[in-house]
DNA sequence: CGGTCTATTGACTGGCGTCAAGCACCGTGG
DNA sequence: CCACGGTGCTTGACGCCAGTCAATAGACCG
């Protein structure tokens, strides 16, 4: 079940280009011209992964992080029996693996949920940038603090909200995301995910999760088909989910 | 419901033994002499909290983040109709809100569990400190990391363990740690909680937690009174939660 | 045109929440 | 000394939510 793709991953050399990293650094505090240099001099080796493939693996223990620069991709942790819960998903722009930097050892693997483009930046590439620029280096913290706090939200819908509401809260908080990042307008954005790869996000089975999202659906609040998401009424699914988000960190602060 | 004691905490002046603190770091790589200057001379006001008591509150915005230097803490995240979900456990040693020294708005409370010893540490102070040792600068980063590692393992717990798995998992991971921190040996360990507290770690109804512990008790894996948590049989319960001690990264590794 | 993947729907079962009652313990105050 | 209220733990009855099994239909592909 759910093994990646055995097509090798392609892979591309010539230089990257990596706008949405740092235009995700951005939007959450200025950055100056020798940052924004030291970001583009990063040595990187750009990699392309079809949908399910393993982009990093479980238990491995990587000399380099993968920055998304295109594509939705998702942190999955396996159980026995075959099942699996995905623990974070995450957009262009996102420094996904950063933490790997520190941690040495994966407890989790990285997939690719849709097509993904990915950049792998060495290890001690990413030492040499914090070591250079004390303010990137707080950014770099930064985006693996914002991880734990999307991931904090997520422990509380798991715990304490319904299904309908999980559904709602994740569909605001994807579409917030996106909209920060330049892929979303007008309350629509593309979400490459089967209802599997949802019930794996919500920690349900495929079944409920269709019957769940039938209801949204009827209920006028949301729409999604052909990997397109649109919502519908964003206040009165931001209402039912509780949707508060200032976890996202999507103001601009000096850091 | 769950009003902190309306008692003030107790302020009090002088050094405070930040020991614990630095062991946890030593836990994890090797302190030069000049690093382990640098945290002894951190500027501290050290509180007292009682049971129930918020040490940070959600939504603040706090100019220090606190170390727990004695007890169990807890952050949790409120929801509406009064329920609240516990997202993460912290014991002594931990740097509690590191994160908050970069997300500058509280998503969550932080709760003094059982009696507390919290010292509050200057945001300004902790960006001197990164910029004086690029080395103490990972350790900070690393111990907000491995509190992330911890929240994606309880994510899976929640989304895909059973109830009996999830209370398994929590025990040897509260063992785990406590026995690091050299505050446990011999399977027995110090776990000030009520099984309401519990329930809201668990994201259950105090009368599911309850029964399943009933469970746990007579299958002779654990013992649970007076506040002091015994395990019993260490190999079957950690394999009855598929415990994989690896994301609590408490290998002494160069950073 | 068959095979695989995804979405959908129904029937049945079991897990978990809610409500409720009762017990044990403890500190307070008569 | 005992009555008391508060808190936490325990247990049973009942109902709903979500999982499992199963079958069908549509989309895409070889």
């Amino acid at each position: 079940m759910n093994d990646p793709a055995n097509s090798p991953a392609s892979q591309t050399t010539g230089p990257s280009d990596i706008s949405p990293f740092i235009r995700m650094l951005q939007r959450r505090d200025i950055l100056s011209e020798e940052d924004i240099a030291l970001i583009e001099r990063l040595p990187m080796r750009k990699v392309r992964f079809q949908p399910g493939e393993d982009i990093v693996a479980e238990g491995s223990r990587p000399k380099e992080s993968c920055m998304l620069l295109h594509g939705l991709a998702a942190r999955s942790q396996s159980v026995s029996g075959g099942g699996r819960q995905i623990t974070a998903l995450h957009i262009s722009g996102d420094f996904v693996d950063l933490h790997a930097y520190l941690l040495k050892t994966m407890d989790h693997s990285v997939v690719a949920m849709g097509p993904c483009e990915v950049s792998f930046v060495p290890h001690t590439a990413i030492r040499s940038v914090t070591e250079q620029s004390h303010h990137l280096g707080r950014l770099f913290w930064l985006s693996t603090v914002i991880d734990g706090a999307i991931q904090r939200t997520w422990i509380t819908c798991l715990g304490r909200r319904s299904v309908e509401q999980q559904i709602a809260h994740l569909f605001c908080e994807l579409y917030r995301r996106f909209e920060a990042a330049g892929a979303a307008k007008d309350f629509r954005f593309e979400l490459p995910l089967t209802q599997a790869q949802l019930a794996d996000v919500l920690g349900l089975s495929i079944v409920h999760v269709n019957k769940k999202l039938q209801q949204l659906k009827t209920a006028g609040l949301i729409e999604w088909k052909n990997s397109t998401a649109r919502i519908l009424d964003y206040d009165r699914l931001a209402s039912l989910a509780e949707f508060d988000p200032t976890y996202l960190s999507l103001q601009n602060e000096p850091r």
